[in-house]
DNA sequence: TATTTTTGATTGACTCATCAATCAATAAAA
DNA sequence: TTTTATTGATTGATGAGTCAATCAAAAATA
């Protein structure tokens, strides 16, 4: 079997094997085994090439993580004006893959790891900073500073509670629901404090 | 030893000490033997009384759950004006206990449970449901309904986000923040679309 | 009251299953 | 032949759940 140059090949599929496995039970406690056989390899080869379950799972984060930052880059630079690229990075957060039950449960899943691990953390640390100071740039060119800064909370906080909620599948919100949720809010305030 | 009597009391020490471990370690895979050990009891006395470390999971979560009813149902009772109650309500989910670090770490964790747990799952959407419809039942005195339905999503959603958020202690965000953020969307939407 | 019986409370020791991690062996390029 | 890819078999640790045995209070009986 061994043609060279499997490495990239079978890291990414175990990358992806892992997300699909997480988001499918919905948490980090899933066996390194599983997800070997997802990706169609044996247990020992995923841990011939990430050493460890932890650097595993924190691969595949990174990769979530930087799938999300390239759509939201793309997104704010088709967007012409500051407000377009508020609804573009609102739309981001709710495109329908991200949205979808098993990527909620992942992004949970990683969230409750977040308590324990270091690593995880800081990678969710520099997500939600960064969405924040990506729809803060925009916000600052439609009105005062303070405000822009409590709308760029609010916004992303309800964006973060839409998901939790999303997770419950009670009573599912739409895409289109969710969206028109965060851009009210967004509207009421630019209307009440902004230009 | 054995006083008679001893079952309640052991049952009340295992779900409270189940709390502080799952707050502490910030997940659901914490060791009976932890919990038994942080009440000080063995673990087989764990099992004797509530049969499987599910069950233990549950009761705990039933008892987090019935004591934010009972201070929501105090708050509300308290308030005089259907907006008034509308800020206790909001006040209730930011309170101190509530809103302290091992607490949140507590709800993320069940929120992760809840996509493998029915039960659980059950649970959770009930408190969303009851936070949701306090909220409603205030709305409805100061809004038209369908405003009032879309305020009590987007509330409910904020707060939920607003406790993700905490869960990161990244750039904490204070309880009087997070309660005026609230409220600050509420106010901008009574005064949009209500009296 | 004194003695026996019953029963709730409690645990140490054990079983069984699971899983991450290791390693020696094999197969195919280069 | 050296290197890369790959796996089956194994190990060591951990943890849930079980069980038989112990202890002491309470109830029944003499």
């Amino acid at each position: 079997m061994p043609k060279v140059g499997m490495e990239p090949v079978r890291r990414k599929a175990l990358v992806d094997a892992a997300l699909r496995v997480i988001g499918g039970q919905g948490t980090l406690a899933v066996t390194m085994s599983e997800i070997a056989r997802t990706a169609g390899v044996s247990p020992a080869l995923a841990h011939h090439y990430f050493g460890s379950k932890e650097q595993l799972l924190i691969a595949t984060i990174r990769s979530l993580l930087g799938q999300l930052r390239q759509d939201a880059v793309a997104a704010v630079k088709a967007a012409r004006t500051p407000r377009e690229k508020v609804s573009a990075l609102i739309r981001v957060s709710f495109r329908a893959d991200q949205f979808a039950p098993e990527t909620v449960a992942a992004w949970l899943a990683f969230y409750s790891e977040a308590q324990r691990s270091e690593d995880v953390r800081r990678l969710l640390v520099i997500y939600a900073r960064r969405l924040r100071s990506n729809l803060l740039a925009s916000l600052r060119a439609l009105c005062p500073a303070d405000d822009a800064e409590r709308i760029a909370e609010g916004a992303a906080a309800m964006i973060d509670g839409l998901y939790i909620r999303q997770s419950l599948k009670s009573a599912p919100i739409s895409i289109e629901a969710s969206i028109a949720l965060t851009e009210d809010y967004v509207n009421a305030h630019l209307r009440a404090n902004g230009g």
